[in-house]
DNA sequence: CGGATTGTTGACAACGCTGTCATTATGATC
DNA sequence: GATCATAATGACAGCGTTGTCAACAATCCG
């Protein structure tokens, strides 16, 4: 029945039981995939749903069901972007699939503020799992609420691997040391390093991949080559410029991440110090950024899109309670080999 | 009551008029603002609320009032993220205060493809209003689905601008000439421009400010200093290399946004032309690239967050019946100069 | 073939809120 | 103080689904 000038209502179980010549309840059953319905039936209401063009009203739903059929992605909020896109586009792809929708919700530092956050989000909407991107699910407080109030949750990249809870990791311990190895083989023996914001998991494992390859090497670690960072440009050429200024200072720095080796750059430049003769440059990441930069960065890829695909998919599952024995998983890394690297220069 | 090990079941509309001392449908006039409420009462409600933590269940609520409390955000993905973030911050924020939460979609070009994903995501969810980002906003077929359905909608930085429709926009124009003035003032006279994505409004518009600046200080348009672009950073490279390989290359190039300049930067490196020296470079958006290039890029800048923030505004305000006589807003830019542009160098 | 078991279907009451309309309190007016 | 207008409140029926449980049909077994 078209009604004119208007949008046409939309059908509900009702119509499509009357359609199909059934009651509202198989309806429900096959829309739900639920067992004990002949084939015979089955057909009937697809067939009805497909004439009627019916899609189930969420809100009903969740009213009588008491789920949300949505999920919520918590991040931090300002934040390095190149790398939520990817968690972002991740999530989604695979919320959508499953028939879920996707509720954001950037946090604010200190944690007293991201409890606030998190509980106003909470309490706004009713998701049915929480995904926490790196480094919410490093905090306590958090995932204690979570628990508390028994909302499924998923880890991005956490500092402490828990066996029971979900998770997806990359190996940073080990692409740190590859793409430390590979300094390493270019000759370089002073090699600096920028640590990354200390909330972060990530941080702890490229720092001690960078000690471990050195120690492989047999390379002496020297305090004076690591200084501290926050993820970010400024920290990256606050770092450079400590770097860059010591008595004896190194022939190469590796970033923790590619805003902090773009500081660096940035830095080199600044004073004159050609890349990558006279100085070579990595960070992690792969992120747009890399690529832009001149020269083009040396950098470590993550596959981020994978991973939250993956994390949501087990999120889902867990929440389905159809989940597999496995929780987690390490990622593979690649290291990206351009031009901001080169062999030292013994002049 | 405190169940042992569970989460405490939430308080519902019931249980705070118990408290109260009312009927449930005062509670939901307290709730919802509504007129006709004595003081005294509304305070005995407001205090079982706080009491009981209460907050409404948006389902219940969404069911009963055949509104979601949730709008939509429509973008191109995928796309110049750092546009994106802004947007998203800008939306999320104002939602937020404005008690709707925000559903994403990602969309895919085609248009075919395009309404596939729009119609999927209005049959999935049922939201309250829809923000476009651009280029979507130029898309007739969208915006005919959306006002068949009787959805509102607003558009960020819609190419036509309908008087009708809710919309924000920079004054692309305005911008393009101010910064083309400021690269004449340099004392440049061949100035190469690269073309943004035809499907973007801004792209004709920073053109013609492109043309209406060289016009008024008598400068002759030469179509071969003029090179399409597509917003990214390979187009941006490849326009470069067609632009800085003619007879007479321009002294000066000006970029429809930054990615694409970060390429002229790129190339200009690889040919080895110096910047700003032998070549002057600028961009559009300033973008956090546009500062850890080297040199850091001259760029305009857009109020993006404040635009989305406003537009959300207005949509939500529609959505509540409350829109004020403006439903668009033109938002001011700013000329950032940076070191990748320099006085043109005679010799 | 009767009784037990299992599979399939439907009737109907939630879910927590809003909308409609009836009812009751409060003032205003003469 | 009686009458009327109006403000304040409440009773109750939906909204479109799922969950529970009862009814009925089909199959199996001895």
């Amino acid at each position: 029945m078209i009604k004119a000038g208007g949008a046409d209502k939309r059908a509900t179980i009702t119509d499509v039981a009357r359609e199909a010549g059934v009651s509202i309840k198989t309806v429900s059953r096959v829309v739900n995939k639920e067992p004990n319905v002949t084939d015979k039936t089955r057909e009937k209401v697809d067939k009805a749903i497909e004439v009627l063009g019916f899609q189930p009203n969420l809100s009903a739903r969740s009213l009588a069901s008491n789920r949300s059929y949505s999920v919520g992605l918590l991040y931090e909020n300002p934040h390095e972007f190149s790398y939520m896109r990817d968690v972002l586009n991740g999530v989604f792809e695979t919320c959508t699939d499953g028939g879920y929708s996707l509720l954001l919700r950037p946090c604010r530092f200190p944690v007293s503020q991201l409890m606030k956050d998190v509980q106003q989000f909470l309490q706004q909407v009713r998701v049915d799992g929480v995904i926490l991107a790196a480094p919410l699910g490093d905090v306590k407080e958090v995932v204690e609420l979570l628990q508390k109030q028994g909302i499924p949750f998923a880890q991005i990249a956490p500092k402490r691997e828990n066996p029971d809870w979900i998770w997806v990791q990359s190996d940073d311990f080990e692409a740190s040391n590859t793409l430390i190895d590979y300094i390493v083989s270019l000759g370089h023996k002073r090699i600096g390093f920028i640590k990354g914001h200390p909330s972060h998991g990530a941080t702890t494992l490229r720092f001690k991949g960078y000690r471990a390859s050195l120690k492989r090497h047999g390379i002496k670690f020297d305090a004076a080559l690591v200084s501290p960072g926050l993820f970010n440009f400024e920290s990256g050429k606050k770092a450079a410029q400590t770097l860059l200024s010591l008595n004896e200072p190194p022939t190469a720095i590796v970033a923790s991440n590619d805003d902090m080796a773009s500081g660096v750059i940035h830095v080199a430049h600044e004073m004159g110090i050609k890349i990558p003769e006279c100085l070579s440059v990595a960070g992690f990441d792969d992120t747009p950024l890399a690529s832009r930069l001149w020269p083009p960065l040396t950098t470590v890829k993550q596959p981020i899109f994978e991973m939250a695909s993956l994390v949501t998919k087990l999120l889902i599952d867990d929440i389905r309670g159809t989940i597999d024995a496995d929780h987690h998983e390490n990622f593979e890394f690649d290291l990206i080999v351009r031009e901001s690297t080169a062999r030292l220069n013994n002049s």
